[in-house]
DNA sequence: CAGGCTTTTCAACACGGTGTCGAAAATAAA
DNA sequence: TTTATTTTCGACACCGTGTTGAAAAGCCTG
């Protein structure tokens, strides 16, 4: 019996990489083609659209093999979130560890995500956006996002105490610029030919940079 | 034949107010019992658990009966969100006709705008922050997101004539703020216990103004 | 208020996607 | 090879959608 990820009382049985060690088996192989498959199927159609037998069938199975392996649609599309959103994490890191302002390494990471979202954001925006995604998503979607806001607000506050203004409470700010963040990526995805990439990406470092500490050096950018 | 709001080619039908001068018909009514009842049971649970069924029994009719009226749950939803919204309009009218940064005012529009999320913040997010609502929802929504944008773009502009300084193209610092604006409301919705309504709102407003202006006057709130 | 017209109502139907079950087939272990 | 386990999938029951056509209710106008 397969489909875990999700035990019966809500808690999660931590990685679904390969479980410890062990070769892979067939349905170790299956239950990954269909995360690959999914990243596709998610990329070309609203992710209400796709049916369970286009993921079954683009991993190659019967319709009624897809549940031996997810329960459901949002479960499937948790796991990809999941395996997907590590790297992700690494974006942001370079500027979350530096001190000071460091325009140079935030930018840096929101071109990061910027990429991202600009091949995948269809199913990001699914995952990070949609107000009610199923239990799955929210709860994968959750640990990424308070994961994101913790790291964020520590560094507002260290930065606090190393003497820069910092202008709201630490947590709200870190909320705030992160919603502000996957919106601008999913607004660029939604209509890629209406933003100059550039401009976007400098406008939204610094409306960050401002969002928390305030005027930035140099305002007006050109 | 009814089912308007939207004609075939995309255009709307105006108005989907009581058609010109002509007493209400039996049909009139049934089409506005139809959207008071759906703001309740919009209210009540996730849009993609409601039924046509549960919104047609709200209004007295049978299930089939519904499609008379709309041609869809969305296209009910785009119908009540047109018709609820023009009362927020006025929410933020004053601030931006308002002269200089004047806090109090934008303040004020926005504690009217969390007032309303905290009541109807279910559909409202439907309406405003899922990425994909249907064809209807989407016409209804853009159109009253680009006219938020434009006036603020437009405040903007009048401001940065006046010799303030404006840090970014106005157009995405409107935007931005609409975006920072929403997903703050729907946070509130999400979880009202999490914050505290007076410090959400100062550190809202205060964001607000550093995103667009710079800094603040009286940048740290109590 | 009778007639003919239009508007409104709804039961019955066809369709498509979901999720379950259990028996067969494939795979792994002994 | 034999046995146990994992994997596959056809067949089924279920539920929500959207359509249709005929009956009922509403609304004129003479």
């Amino acid at each position: 019996m397969r489909c875990r990820l999700h035990s019966a009382d809500g808690t999660v049985d931590a990685v679904p990489a390969i479980k410890s060690r062990r070769a892979p088996t067939k349905g170790d192989q299956r239950e990954q083609a269909l995360v690959d498959a999914a990243r596709d199927v998610f990329r070309d159609k609203p992710i209400s659209q796709v049916t369970i037998d286009d993921l079954a069938g683009a991993a190659g199975i019967a319709r009624s093999g897809f549940y031996f392996y997810f329960e459901s649609k949002q479960a499937l599309l948790a796991a990809l979130v999941d395996q997907r959103l590590a790297e992700a994490d690494l974006e942001m890191a370079e500027w979350l560890a530096s001190d000071g302002l460091d325009r140079g390494a935030l930018r840096r990471g929101l071109a990061g995500g910027l990429a991202r979202w600009k091949i995948d954001g269809r199913w990001l925006r699914e995952a990070f956006i949609t107000p009610d995604p199923g239990p799955e998503v929210r709860h994968v979607r959750d640990r990424l996002l308070d994961e994101g806001c913790t790291l964020f607000s520590k560094r507002i506050e260290r930065d606090a105490r190393a003497g820069r203004t910092v202008v709201g409470p630490p947590d709200l700010l870190a909320k705030m610029a992160m919603h502000l963040r996957s919106m601008t990526f999913a607004d660029a995805y939604a209509d890629p030919g209406a933003y100059d990439e550039d401009e976007l990406l400098d406008t939204l470092t610094d409306a960050i940079l401002r969002l928390v500490y305030g005027a930035t050096p140099g305002s007006v950018q050109g």
